[in-house]
This record gives C-alpha cells, sequence and structure tokens, in this order.
DNA sequence: CGTTTGACTACGC
DNA sequence: CGCGTAGCCAAAC
C-alpha cells in the first residue's frame, strides 16, 4: 500500500478523507481505503486486505486538536472497532449518537441510513483520489 | 533489536 | 446468520 517513507503523507490523506465525514454519517476503514490509489509497487489484489488495516493505523495516531472527527468511522460490519465496553468504544458511540447516528439492539449501525457517500467529484478531482466503493 | 500488537476484511464453515 | 481465521507489516513495547 505504502512505502515507509510515503507512510506520513498516507496518514495525513486519511486525516484529510476523514475530515470530509459531515456530522449524522459513518465510513469504515475499508471504504478510507478504497479511496487511496495503490502504489505502482503493490499487487492490487494484496493490498486488498491490508489497506483498511493502515487506515486503522493511521486513525490511533489522529492528532489531537486538529478536529478530526474520527468516531465516524467504523467497520465493514456497521459496528464501532474498539473493544465492547472499553472507554474508548463509549466515547465513540457516545459522540456518533450525538451527532444523531443510531445503534441497532446488536450496536450496529445501519448503512442504508447513514453511510457516507463519499467526498463531492471536485475534492476527489483535487487530491486525486478514487471514488469510494459503496457501503452496504 | 526481536516480539507482540493491532480503530480490518473477506471468506469458509 | 454468527464465529473463527488467514493475510499483512509498521508501530509500539
Amino acid at each position: 500500500m505504502f512505502n515507509p517513507p510515503n507512510a506520513q503523507s498516507f496518514f495525513e490523506t486519511v486525516w484529510d478523507i476523514v475530515r470530509q465525514i459531515p456530522a449524522g454519517k459513518v465510513s469504515s476503514y475499508g471504504q478510507i481505503a478504497s479511496m487511496i490509489p495503490p502504489d505502482v509497487d503493490t499487487e492490487p489484489t494484496r493490498m486488498k486486505r491490508l489497506a483498511p488495516r493502515w487506515v486503522g493505523t493511521a486513525l490511533r495516531k489522529t492528532p489531537r486538536g486538529k478536529s478530526i472527527p474520527w468516531q465516524r468511522v467504523i467497520n465493514s460490519g456497521g459496528a464501532i472497532s474498539f473493544p465492547a465496553g472499553s472507554p474508548q468504544a463509549e466515547e465513540q458511540r457516545r459522540l456518533l449518537e450525538m451527532e444523531g447516528v443510531c445503534f441497532d439492539q446488536r450496536g450496529k449501525v445501519d448503512f442504508a441510513r447513514f453511510a457516507w457517500d463519499g467526498p463531492d467529484q471536485d475534492y476527489l478531482r483535487r487530491k486525486n483520489l478514487l471514488p469510494p466503493r459503496l457501503l452496504k
């Protein structure tokens, strides 16, 4: 997906994309990853399962105080990826509910209602990004 | 400097 | 459906 020298720019790309997600909507690690062009050296098939994990890595290093809505990224199953009951999971859920995002009884978000469509075309072109894969 | 640890996902039971 | 797991490799210890 990216070589060590590119890690920082990859992280910043992730943070910038996450900043585009409006309140009340959610994205997934995989959806963010699907917008970032792969390295020319890397096999597309191989990066497929790799990329979302790096999005998680990038998000773990999210700088505080830069108003990045990290809480709006959840996993492909519609659930929060922090361990259930952990302080971080509860914080994320609280922030999302405050924005109007609902969780069902199993703790999942309905993508049909709350999935983010991705940034506008202009942003994609400006940043040289790919159209995101749509969330189910 | 070797080992462990992930804010993931697709896929097979 | 839900659950377990392989793949992956830079960070964090």
